[in-house]
DNA sequence: TTGGGTGCAAACTCTTTGCATGCCC
DNA sequence: GGGCATGCAAAGAGTTTGCACCCAA
């Protein structure tokens, strides 16, 4: 685990601290979530919880990723099917955004600088204060496709 | 109304023929889509339906969504709140994406030629096919943010 | 001791499905 | 007459909220 992990759960903790206290709950989901390579469901982060000892209730979960989505520490991904997945937005090596298999839901993660930089040129041209930005490739997977 | 419209209500009428019959239901579903010029939630469009005399059974409108989104001449967007938005899909000059003011809630279009052509070259790169495309810049708007 | 967080359960919203009816072919 | 779309209503899934209890400061 590099230093933008330490560093993303470092801010996170100090979001939630900001509008309360530090709580074993609040870091168990701060840390799982920092765990992940890619985009999760609410009922999944539960599960995976719930699976390794330190089950929280769902609320609570949802409740840390409201927080944390609206400090733009943690983004909604919508995959069309299955509720929303949420993942940790990290402005280095880990910032990719998701190719979508229409056909068996499978979700891959890919960076492209060239889009980067076409996002970050557009976002300084509109009248919006542009806090972060998403990209969803839809279609089909190399085994779906044959 | 040009001739992207008119193309697009009948590639859409000719999606649900395939699949069945043509409907008044349906038609009036594609028509309405057809006339927005931006994305509206289910419920919008059963409610527009409504009041324009045409009413239909809100698991009508659920249904055409799906079969269009299938064949990729409708697309979801997720912009966090009250429900998915649906939209139609055309390869011309309507095509654009959407800034989402994450403290109102408003929903703003944008086209890039740009970022149309980064994303055209990064979807021959992967190892998918891709069918369509869909970019959200979350943020807040002109007047959420002075 | 006090305020806030927690977690259960109930409520809510959006979406999908089952089924009787009716229309189109 | 037969098959499919329709639309109502009920079910289902995901998410949010109310509230009593508990923990940390």
């Amino acid at each position: 685990m590099g230093a933008d992990h330490r560093a993303w759960t470092e801010r996170a903790l100090g979001v939630l601290e900001e509008r309360g206290r530090r709580s074993a709950a609040r870091r168990a989901v701060v840390e799982l979530l920092d765990r992940q390579r890619c985009a999760l469901t609410a009922v999944e982060l539960d599960d995976a919880l719930r699976a390794s000892g330190r089950a929280v209730g769902r609320a609570t979960v949802y409740r840390v990723l409201e927080q944390l989505r609206e400090a733009h520490l943690v983004q909604r991904v919508d995959v069309g099917r299955g509720g929303a997945r949420y993942e940790p937005v990290r402005h280095g090596a880990d910032h990719h955004h998701h190719l979508i298999c229409d056909r068996c839901g499978d979700v891959v993660p890919f960076a492209d600088p060239a889009l980067e930089r076409a996002i970050e040129h557009l976002a300084r041209a509109v009248a919006f204060d542009v806090a972060d930005h998403e990209v969803v490739l839809h279609g089909a997977c190399g085994a779906c496709a044959s």
